[in-house]
DNA sequence: TGGGTGCCTG
DNA sequence: CAGGCACCCA
């Protein structure tokens, strides 16, 4: 055997080895084969040398050949590489050669390379079942590579070059082979498994990199939402904890629900008076002065806890009939719920309503004698002036004109001068009753207001003011009032309008096509409007003054009365006949 | 004339 | 939702 060739095999054996097993893997190894310098390299050497190899090969006693070629199975840790060697080397050899075959070889090496190749096929080694992009490398077909490989066997197989001397020789070689063939095969699986893997990570890797900054954004928002949902949870069940096991201790609450855990009323007390000027103060930053602009007539709750008047809730008896069974929860007082509801919506930032802080045993004079003003005195802040309506003996009319004249201003506060007195006498504030009227429309009435509207449509003024006790009625006031049921069915006859005209548009022809129930799309918009947390249960009735209402829009629209620019007063009429009595536990819920 | 209503607008 | 306005009605 010539020794250049010899010397090349042994020379590149380690490196290709490298290439196959650590290869950085697979792409080492594959630029490698699919290096043109190198190929061409390989290729000049192999051709200088083709004469030495044939020879050695065709007419050289078997022990005399490479040890890679022998045909021992023992030394199958020939790694891929030296295997790929040799039939690149040979492979090379034998087309080179080709075209000086004897052709009393050919029919035999044909039949050769027809079972071998046939055995290759039965190897499993299918490329169709491997997906194409993980063999495309630089452009350079790996599959290719591969087929290139198998080609490049076969022409081993069929290029003469194995000696024929003796059928055991030839049986050793196929076994041999064969062996090999499974060997490249696992190790072909291994890289392509390692492929794969690499391939996922990176992929991976880029996905992540290029999400990172919106996963921060989204982990770092998600975080403050449950960090602020475990506090308020667990502030509400500690302080429903806490008013199950020591009702009195918090009688001395002050509206922030600083737990003074002291039971000392003076002490508690003293909290509640210097924090309620620490808030006052803190509400008096801004200057009415500054106002530019009307203000809203709704006064806006404070972010504080600000407890109600709950002195109808507490004092009156939770009479169970008067239930409204509307309400989803069942819990032992639905009132208090709907209390809640209106004092703590669920889009509140805080709710915590006090009522489950303080006791709901009435048994104790000292809590219903609680301050409840006092403590509503100091959410109200944002007041330009100070007004001392301390007692209900201070003269209502007093401030009745000054009332309707500030009515633009959403402020009003009760305490100032009283908080002083507060301050200096803390036991004072047990036994201070406020006024339990407001003079202000709040959110909590506008909920209130809405959660009617399932109910009448055209309250009359006289209803209002029955239903909202806890309101100081004027002329400003009820004109408001009124104000919102008017807005309210405007959007309630807007929403008509709009269903009915779909409805047409969708080819409904008749009415009786048209029906409003609780998963109605109509009833929806509804319900998100008037009842957004959507924790009142709407009554029956209203889905069938709204089925009504639809009807007659989409009759009037059909008939199109709607040319006349007052079609829809006659529909009016008849909605407003509609109305029914709103339940009488309204009027209980206090919602200032 | 005041109260109530609806429409339009912001 | 609120303000403004026009309109209707008792």
């Amino acid at each position: 055997m010539d020794s250049s060739s010899d010397t090349y095999l042994r020379k590149d054996k380690p490196e290709i080895l490298h290439s196959c097993f650590h290869g950085k893997m697979y792409k080492d190894s594959l630029t490698s084969y699919s290096n043109s310098s190198i190929i061409s390299q390989l290729l000049r050497k192999t051709i200088q040398n083709k004469k030495a190899l044939k020879e050695s090969f065709l007419y050289l006693p078997a022990t005399a050949l490479p040890s890679s070629y022998t045909a021992d199975s023992s030394q199958v840790n020939w790694s891929c590489s030296s295997f790929k060697e040799g039939m690149y080397l040979t492979k090379q050899h034998s087309m080179a050669a080709g075209s000086e075959e004897d052709p009393p070889h050919n029919e035999h090496h044909q039949a050769k390379r027809a079972r071998v190749e046939n055995i290759i096929r039965g190897m499993g080694g299918s490329p169709k079942a491997r997906p194409h992009h993980e063999w495309e490398i630089s452009g350079t077909s790996v599959k290719g590579s591969r087929e290139e490989k198998w080609m490049q066997m076969s022409h081993t197989l069929e290029g003469g070059c194995m000696p024929r001397r003796t059928s055991s020789i030839k049986d050793e070689e196929r076994h041999s082979l064969r062996q090999q063939l499974q060997n490249m095969q696992r190790l072909l699986k291994h890289l392509q498994e390692r492929f794969l893997q690499i391939d996922n990570l990176n992929s991976e890797f880029e996905r992540k990199t290029r999400h990172d900054q919106e996963l921060l954004e989204v982990l770092k928002h998600e975080l403050s939402r449950a960090v602020s949902r475990s506090v308020d949870l667990v502030f509400k069940n500690f302080s429903s904890a806490i008013s199950n096991r020591h009702p009195r201790l918090l009688a001395g609450l002050d509206c922030n629900s600083e737990l003074s855990g002291s039971p000392e009323p003076s002490l508690g007390a003293d909290v509640i008076t210097a924090q309620s000027a620490e808030f006052t103060k803190g509400a008096d930053m801004q200057n009415p002065e500054d106002q530019t602009e009307a203000l809203p007539l709704v006064i806006r709750n404070p972010h504080s806890v600000r407890p109600c008047p709950m002195n109808q809730v507490l004092k009156q008896p939770h009479d169970m009939t008067q239930l409204p069974l509307q309400f989803k929860q069942n819990v032992p007082f639905q009132n208090e719920i709907l209390e809640n509801l209106l004092k703590y919506g669920p889009h509140d930032d805080l709710r915590v309503p006090l009522q489950r802080i303080l006791p709901t045993d009435t048994s104790s004079p000292q809590i219903l004698d609680l301050p409840w003003s006092s403590s509503k005195a100091c959410s109200k802040l944002s007041s330009s002036h100070i007004d001392t309506e301390a007692t209900e003996t201070q003269p209502a009319s007093l401030g009745q004109e000054r009332m309707e004249a500030a009515c633009f201003s959403q402020v009003k506060l009760e305490h100032g001068n009283l908080q002083g007195v507060v301050e200096r006498n803390p036991y004072l504030s047990l036994n201070i009753s406020f006024k339990d009227t407001e003079e202000g429309l709040t959110p909590n009435h506008l909920k209130k207001a809405k959660l009617m509207f399932f109910y009448t449509r055209y309250p009359s003024s006289s209803v209002l003011k029955s239903f909202f006790p806890d309101v100081k009625f004027n002329r400003c006031i009820t004109s408001q009032l009124i104000k919102w049921f008017s807005n309210f069915r405007e959007f309630y006859y807007i929403q008509m309008e709009k269903f009915a005209r779909q409805a047409i548009l969708d080819g409904s022809g008749s009415t009786r096509d048209l029906s409003v129930t609780r998963d109605s799309e109509l009833f929806r918009a509804l319900n998100t409007h008037y009842n957004k947390a959507n924790d009142f249960q709407v009554p029956e009735r209203f889905l069938e003054v709204a089925e009504v209402t639809l009807k007659e829009f989409f009759n009037a629209i059909l008939q199109a009365k709607d040319k006349d620019p007052s079609w829809k007063k006659a529909i009016y009429k008849v909605i407003c006949k509609l109305d029914g009595d709103v339940p009488d536990y309204f009027k209980s819920f206090a919602c200032s």
